[in-house]
DNA sequence: AAGACCCGCAACCGCCGCGTG
DNA sequence: ACACGCGGCGGTTGCGGGTCT
């Protein structure tokens, strides 16, 4: 598509479709179509509802905007935090991970994750030799850190009142991991650091800087957890457990 | 006040896999 | 086995509003 149709032209029709933003007319055709005749066959509904728009428009529109179950408003950050464990464990697989937010999209997952994270892995991969050995100094000297802790940190976290739900979940994706508690002991005492650092200072954006760099250690243990371990058949929907296990935190 | 810049989001595109004839 | 159509997915683009300088 040229710049000069994406100017002045945006809303314009080629091939007998149109294309550009949706106007509310042509959203409530397209909600009466798929309350008559369900989501699907997607490529009909212009022939049934007069609508002048393609196939593969009318989907997107409908899967993004128009359907009933979607959450609308910010990522909050409990979200956040599935989000960024997923994409550790799936990549790019939007849908994948959307399946385990529900009322979310691909694309708006997507869109986050450009926004909000993208930027920060440019940051760090856009960085010198120099920052990326920091960067992995520092991460090995967390991890011995907290292999030192571990037994203090698994007291400590099992402790906590939600703990024995989270154990679960954590024994539910990993279940066949060699020292399971040394795992789960490690992973909970980074979240908690991430979280503790967040909370102490919110404002600071240089703080921030710091909670993102540990969230980013974190997506890398996510990576580095999986895979060390045999658990890689885990699915999605015991990560949706998390997602809606507030318990969690 | 105004232009530059940034950010969030909607929408498009190309590719791929699957079902069907 | 092959071609074709459709739906789904991930990547990308560009608009519009907000913020900064």
């Amino acid at each position: 598509m040229s710049s000069e149709q994406m100017g002045s032209s945006w809303g314009f029709i080629e091939e007998g479709w149109r294309k550009g933003p949706w106007t509310a007319d042509e959203d409530r055709l397209l909600i009466e179509y798929v309350k008559l005749h369900g989501e699907g066959r997607w490529n009909s509904v212009a022939r049934l509802t007069g609508l002048r728009r393609n196939g593969k428009s009318c989907r997107l529109r409908w899967v993004n905007y128009l359907r009933p179950d979607l959450k609308r408003g910010q990522i909050t950050p409990h979200e956040e935090r599935i989000i960024l464990e997923l994409h550790a464990r799936w990549g790019n697989r939007w849908s994948t991970i959307a399946q385990s937010l529900p009322g979310r999209t691909d694309n708006e997952i997507k869109n986050y994750w450009r926004t909000h994270f993208k930027k920060k892995t440019k940051n760090l991969c856009g960085n010198s030799e120099k920052s990326r050995a920091h960067l992995w100094k520092r991460q090995q000297f967390q991890q011995q850190q907290q292999r030192i802790n571990n037994q203090v940190d698994i007291k400590n976290v099992m402790s906590l009142p939600t703990m024995p739900q989270a154990k679960e979940e954590m024994a539910i994706l990993y279940p066949n991991t060699i020292d399971q508690q040394e795992q789960v002991g490690f992973f909970y005492s980074m979240v908690n650091n991430s979280t503790s650092m967040s909370q102490s200072k919110p404002s600071s954006s240089s703080n921030e800087d710091i909670m993102w760099d540990d969230l980013w250690n974190l997506d890398d243990f996510y990576g580095y957890f999986i895979n060390t371990t045999t658990c890689n058949k885990a699915t999605p929907n015991c990560l949706q457990t998390m997602a809606t296990t507030p318990a969690f935190y």
